[in-house]
DNA sequence: ACCATCACTTGATCTGTATCAAGAAGATTT
DNA sequence: AAATCTTCTTGATACAGATCAAGTGATGGT
């Protein structure tokens, strides 16, 4: 467990007496497929960090409608923002996509903590920004590209643009679960791969997607939304 | 000046003497109304507090659509998210409404004092954590509220549920700016509030709006969304 | 290997909101 | 006060994407 913390971006300006308080604060949890970590409303007590597996964030609306607000794939935190504030809940929903297994960090202990590394207040402060302009980019997307962008935006994300002439691209997530990240209905992001497909730009095959043509892609994703500024350089942890 | 940084969220914190400091980095600009302030990809070398007036803050897409991200009202900061990390950008476009005041503050100065007092560190991240919220809800309205239950919602959010009848509420932001906000056309935005003045919920006269029936706005606002806290038995995928 | 369940596709239709077009009401200039 | 320019409203029409409804294919348990 020592070895997952060490390797998360939050805690990399931790020393080694520091890690092992974390890791003193922390507890290893198992999810099935499916399951719920919380719920919206329950209190936040605890942020975590993706051990294996995946975490889907997501809220529900009254009619039962669910969007996917993010997907946090191993190796990620996820909820340390909201260790601030006097009884802090959960804004979102979370559930295991397949079997996953995270580590549960107490918050308060970690805010005590976080008191005495300046720097990992600026590791959490630079986290919290990338995080935020990422939500701009995602209001972004919801208001000013039509669906299509956003799936051809999203699969641009994919890869790297390297010259590259093709990719196979395997989707690690299901994709009903993608259609309500990208907030599109599964039936229409079905019918929006098949469109590509009949374009030529992909090639669909069960999990996995054949990208034939990056440049096609990114015009669609281009074509209807502010692309060419990727803001600040795409930090990997 | 001093007055007005003393009074800002962000700095509350600071000693005297630190907020001299701030106010050394600092300088007043005035911009006339509709005048930028940055536009999008400027390199961020500061952040900003709306001394009077209103700004801002939006993005535009290549068809030259102009989506209002955030209008920042009197008193409040803004782009303090972005002074972290190597060369920021400003990921919006940020202009006046009316004429306005702000007060330019020095990020890498700012920053180095920043290491300097922890509690204004848990400020910054208390403030961006709001922010990061408020994003979730953002996203939710977007994905899971009709524009009619946008609207309604944010008419709920201009007033107190204090069980008060009616209220006189005043728009100090133009129509044609709100209703982006909201992500609706101007024209949308007229008929959904013509469609509440028909219902007899509210009464608009100009700039201003009368509510008449809160608790019939509200119910709006919650009929497609998520507004109290009451979340249906959520089922597991 | 079977059946049951779940994820995905495909087709037909419906609807909220945008778009286009024009008029009314304020605001600002002359 | 007239003229010009915005901002806002109102009406008619168009369309992207949702919804409803089957059907097809996977996946998993017994």
């Amino acid at each position: 467990m020592l070895e997952d913390l060490r390797k998360a971006y939050l805690f990399a300006q931790l020393d080694d007496v520091q890690l092992a308080r974390v890791q003193a604060m922390s507890k290893a949890v198992s999810l099935s497929d499916g399951e719920a970590l919380f719920e919206v409303g329950d209190e936040a007590k605890r942020f975590f960090l993706v051990r294996s597996g995946q975490i889907k964030l997501s809220r529900v609306s009254m009619q039962g409608n669910e969007k996917v607000i993010e997907v946090v794939p191993q190796g990620y935190t996820f909820a340390e923002a909201l260790i601030f504030g006097e009884r802090p809940r959960y804004p979102v929903r979370s559930t295991a996509i397949g079997r996953t297994e995270v580590i549960a960090i107490d918050s308060r202990k970690f805010v005590e903590l976080l008191r005495e590394s300046i720097d990992t207040c600026f590791r959490v402060m630079a986290d919290m920004s990338v995080r935020l302009r990422r939500m701009i980019k995602e209001i972004d997307d919801l208001t000013l590209q039509s669906a299509k962008g956003r799936v051809a935006g999203f699969l641009c994300g994919k890869f790297t643009f390297d010259g590259q002439k093709r990719f196979e691209l395997k989707l690690e997530t299901p994709k009903g679960v993608l259609a309500s990240r990208l907030s599109v209905k599964p039936e229409t992001f079905s019918r929006i791969l098949h469109a590509f497909s009949e374009e030529g730009l992909v090639k669909v095959k069960g999990g996995s997607i054949e990208i034939l043509d990056p440049e096609g892609l990114r015009a669609h994703a281009e074509s209807s939304g502010v692309c060419g500024q990727h803001f600040g350089p795409a930090r990997s942890r």
